[in-house]
DNA sequence: CGAATTAGTGGGTCGGCACCCACTATAGGG
DNA sequence: CCCTATAGTGGGTGCCGACCCACTAATTCG
């Protein structure tokens, strides 16, 4: 063969890199896979951040409201708060004052885990932003933000 | 219970929402779906419009081609391009140079779907954009090029 | 006290997506 | 001509997220 190429990589169609929401799409979803990986390398998923997101913003709550909050099956849950409290990083108690409610809050481990897994993410989105300086960044956060509360009823998903 | 209460929707973690990936992985993941609900109503899936994009705006090329173009597993394209060839959407000739090759090229009827379906992603769009005016819009698109084109190196995916 | 309701659990399905391997056919250099 | 590399195909696998159903335990209402 004449020379072996290393070929970097073709371009993408343009009617598509012309939609936003292609590119929403994917970098999303890079970003998302991305952060998955390192929360994969301590055993952990996505929702694991997100259930302990929740319970440190709003505090100990019965499953139930982290359902209807995360829009995340019950059953689901379940299993991902079984992991969490086996962990240690969640305990869950018998709501006293209705027996059939469990609630749960974080423990001091949940925190910390918490807190070193809001730095991956930052770490993720420091590199997934990189072409964009500070004020460009807050601008994009801005105008995401806008558009996730406009579409106020959406349903499930991380 | 002091009154009974359609409980709207709770709020999501502001932790979570704080973070631009958050954002740009949820609103990614809605737009995408969205569009996908309307491609499987023709029994589309997304990778057919990247496939037609890609052939539309390049011209006829080699599977091979689209392969390395849309970073797709062979096997994958191979089955894709079938469906899509099986439906007139696509023709399929062997390279009379090299014989080994698939020379794949859009049809008439494949230019007309795929503006349709230009047309739906455009739809989805707007109601997902809703939120933003259209210099808004402009500037979200923008920000989102750059963003894709400095990560130049990412692998994969539709 | 039932009967109906709600919280949580366990077990399973389904579809999509990425990926991989074995195999055929063709090409092209030594 | 042989040997290796390349193009495409067919037939899988494994993972993951969303969803669903059946069941238990506890509560509340009449």
């Amino acid at each position: 063969m004449a020379s072996v190429k290393p070929q970097p990589a073709a371009e993408l169609p343009p009617s598509l890199l012309d939609l936003s929401t292609y590119l929403l799409s994917r970098i999303g979803k890079a970003a998302r896979s991305r952060l998955a990986e390192r929360l994969a390398e301590r055993g952990l998923r996505l929702w694991d951040m997100a259930v302990l997101a929740a319970l440190a913003d709003f505090g100990p709550q019965a499953q139930r409201d982290l359902v209807r909050r995360l829009a995340i099956d019950p059953s689901d849950l379940a299993k991902v708060a079984d992991q969490l409290a086996a962990a240690g990083y969640v305990v869950r108690v018998r709501d006293q004052a209705d027996r059939r409610r469990v609630s749960v809050s974080v423990t001091d481990a949940g925190r910390a885990l918490l807190a070193e897994l809001d730095a991956q993410a930052r770490a993720v989105q420091d590199e997934v932003l990189a072409p964009l300086d500070p004020g460009e960044r807050r601008a994009l956060q801005e105008l995401l933000l806008r558009v996730h509360r406009g579409t106020g009823e959406w349903r499930g998903g991380l």
